[in-house]
RNA sequence: UCCUCCUUAGCUCAGCCGGUUAGAGCAUCUGACUGUUAAUCAGAGGGUCCUUGGUUCAAGUCCAAGAGGAGGAGCCA
C-alpha cells in the first residue's frame, strides 16, 4: 500500500477508507491516542488503537518521539478536537525511542535548550512550522526571478578576490598549516597552495554576478555566504544565505522598485502557501509577547505585519532628509540617543534607523542617496559629489534587510575610488574590464534570506531561522 | 570585541541575612482509570548546586579567575 502524507490526508472526506500513514509519536493518551506527526504539515493525525487489540510490550514501545508506520480506515471522529481520526489495523514500530533518554519531551522546551539539540529540534512544532516556510520562500524566490526574465547565476563560492571588503574572510587552503612552505621572507608561500594564489570563502557575490548582468541584463545569486566577523548577535551569523539580484539597464529607482516589489511578493507568498505555520508562529510569538513589558511590545501581530507589508508603500527618503528628521527629533533634542545626530556625513546607528522606520514612520523605510565616505567603492558617485546612489531597506525589528545601490558604471571614476580607499586595483581588473568594455548603468541590492525568514516567522534569534546555525565559537553538527 | 544579566534534577525555575538531610512544576518510571486532546489520579526514582581557587568554624549562597548561555552595542545582510 501506498503511504499518503498528513497532509493530503486531513484535506480527505473521512469515509473508511484505508490508508497507509508514517511519522512520529507526539504523544500517546491513554494507551489508545496517538498523536502522529509526518512533517508535511504542522497539524497531527490521531491514530486510535483499540483496547486490548495490542499487547502491553508494543503498547509501552509507543513513546514520545517513535517512528511508525500505521495502517488504518479513515473515519469521521467521534470526539472534539479533530474532525477525522485513523481506526488502526495494522502498526509497525519503524523506530523505538526510548522515553527515558529521548530530550524532547510533550511539553514546552527554551530555545536556547534546542539550540544544543539542533539534530532534533526539527521535530519541534516550532522548527517544522519555521523550515516549511524557510523552504516556501526560497522556492517564492525562484519564482519570482523567474517571472521576470531574470537568470540565477551560480556565483563561486571559493574567491580569490579579497576586495570585497565586506569583512573578515574565512582562508580556504589545503596547506599543513602546522608546517606551511615559506619564501626566502619567512612568509608563506600561497603558490604552493591548491589554487596557486590565496583563496577565502565568499563575502558576497555580487562583483562576479554582476559580470553576468553586463552580458545577459537581468540576473541574480542565491547562495551561502561566510563572514569572519567575531559578531555576537540575534542578527549574524558565519554562514548565511543571500539573494543578489543584479540588473543592466537600472538605475537606483528601478533598483529600489524591484526590491520594494520583490519583499511584498515574498510576505504575499508566505501569507498565501503557509497560513497553517504562520497562524502557529503568531500565536507563538503573542505568548512570547506577553512576556514582555507593554512598551516593548509589537502593535500588530504576526500575520498583520506581514499584510501592511505587503500592502503598504514603503517610505522612500534620502539621508540627508533622514538626517534632518533625526536632527530635529525628541530623543534627539532630549539627548536620548547614545549616539547624536550632529554632522552630516555620521552613519545611522541601528537606533536611528529603529527611530525613523518604528517611531516616526510606522512602515518600512527605504533610505537612499547616503554619503560616499561611509559606503563602499563600488556605489555610483551622484552629481553632488559627495553622496553615492546607495539604497538601504529597513524593516521594523530587523533593521537593515535589504542593502544595494547602482553601481560605479564609469571607468575613471571607479579606479579613482579604488585608489581613494586604498583597495588593490590589480586584484580588481576583471571588475574593471567590465567598464572598459561596453560598461552600461546598472544597480543591484542583497537580501539576507535568514533576516527575511526572521521577519516572516516572527523567530526573533537568526539562529533559530537556519538549521544548523554558525556563530562564533560554534560549529556542532 | 565591549557592556549588562544568567548558570541548582532530563526541562523550566525557587532557594530569604552564609547555618540541620537541597525544593517545586513538568518530564521519566510504577500502579489505577479508559474517547483522550501537552489526558487525569496516586506513588517512586532522579543533584559534580558550571569549573578552579579564595574568605569563613561553616559556602548553592560572599570574593576572584575561567568556561558556557542570553540580551544590548559595534561590524553588517
Amino acid at each position: 500500500m501506498k503511504r499518503i502524507k498528513i497532509k493530503e490526508l486531513l484535506g480527505m472526506q473521512p469515509a473508511g477508507q484505508q490508508v497507509l500513514v508514517q511519522g512520529w509519536v507526539r504523544t500517546f493518551r491513554n494507551n489508545q491516542f496517538i498523536s502522529l506527526n509526518d512533517g508535511s504539515t504542522i497539524n497531527n493525525l490521531q491514530a486510535v488503537v483499540a483496547l486490548n487489540s495490542y499487547d502491553e510490550a508494543t503498547l509501552k514501545r509507543i513513546t514520545t518521539g517513535a517512528c511508525l508506520s500505521v495502517q488504518g480506515e479513515l473515519i469521521p471522529s467521534p470526539a472534539k478536537g479533530q474532525t477525522m481520526e485513523l481506526k488502526v489495523t495494522a502498526l509497525e514500530i519503524l523506530g523505538d525511542c526510548d522515553a527515558e533518554k529521548y530530550p524532547l519531551q510533550p511539553k514546552k522546551h527554551s530555545l536556547e535548550f534546542l539550540r544544543e539539540i539542533a539534530h532534533l529540534r526539527a521535530r519541534t512544532n516550532t522548527f517544522g512550522a519555521v523550515m516549511r516556510v524557510r523552504h516556501a520562500m526560497a522556492f517564492a524566490v525562484h519564482q519570482f526571478f523567474n517571472e521576470r526574465g531574470f537568470f540565477y547565476i551560480h556565483t563561486p563560492i571559493i574567491t580569490g578576490s579579497d576586495a570585497e571588503g565586506a569583512g573578515a574572510m574565512f582562508r580556504v587552503t589545503t596547506l599543513d598549516i602546522n608546517k606551511p612552505p615559506r619564501d626566502e621572507q619567512g612568509h608563506i608561500n600561497f603558490k604552493d597552495d591548491f589554487f596557486g594564489r590565496e583563496t577565502n570563502l565568499t563575502v558576497s557575490g555580487q562583483l562576479e554576478v554582476e559580470t553576468y548582468a553586463l552580458a545577459l541584463a537581468e540576473t541574480y545569486t542565491f547562495g551561502p555566504t561566510f563572514r569572519a566577523e567575531n559578531s555576537n548577535t540575534t542578527r549574524h551569523l558565519a554562514e548565511f544565505w543571500m539573494i543578489e539580484p543584479e540588473m543592466a539597464f537600472y538605475d537606483i529607482n528601478d533598483n529600489m522598485d524591484l526590491a520594494e516589489s520583490f519583499v511584498k511578493c515574498l510576505c504575499r507568498y508566505a501569507l498565501d502557501h503557509c497560513a497553517e505555520d504562520l497562524e502557529f508562529l503568531h500565536k507563538r510569538a503573542q505568548e512570547e509577547e506577553m512576556t514582555k513589558p507593554q512598551d516593548q511590545r509589537n502593535e500588530l501581530g504576526l500575520i498583520d505585519r506581514l499584510k501592511f507589508v505587503a500592502e503598504n508603500e514603503f517610505q522612500r527618503l534620502t539621508y540627508t532628509e533622514a538626517f534632518e528628521i533625526l536632527k530635529n527629533s525628541t530623543p534627539n533634542k532630549k539627548k536620548k540617543f547614545q549616539y547624536l545626530i550632529e554632522e552630516w556625513g555620521a552613519d545611522l546607528q541601528s537606533e536611528h534607523e529603529r527611530y525613523l522606520v518604528e517611531k516616526h514612520f510606522k512602515k518600512p523605510v527605504i533610505l537612499y542617496n547616503y554619503p560616499a565616505a561611509i559606503k563602499a567603492f563600488y556605489m555610483r558617485l551622484n552629481e553632488d559629489g559627495k553622496t553615492v546612489a546607495a539604497m538601504d531597506v529597513l524593516f521594523p525589528g530587523i533593521g537593515e534587510i535589504i542593502g544595494g545601490s547602482q553601481r560605479e558604471e564609469r571607468y575613471d571614476n571607479l579606479v579613482k575610488r579604488i585608489q581613494d580607499m586604498n583597495l588593490p586595483e590589480k586584484d580588481l581588473w576583471w571588475y574593471l574590464d567590465l567598464r572598459k568594455f561596453g560598461s552600461a548603468p546598472h544597480s543591484g541590492f542583497g537580501l539576507g534570506f535568514e533576516r527575511l525568514i526572521q521577519f516572516v516567522t516572527g523567530m526573533t534569534n537568526i539562529r533559530d531561522v537556519i538549521p544548523f546555525p554558525r556563530y562564533p565559537g560554534n560549529a556542532e553538527f
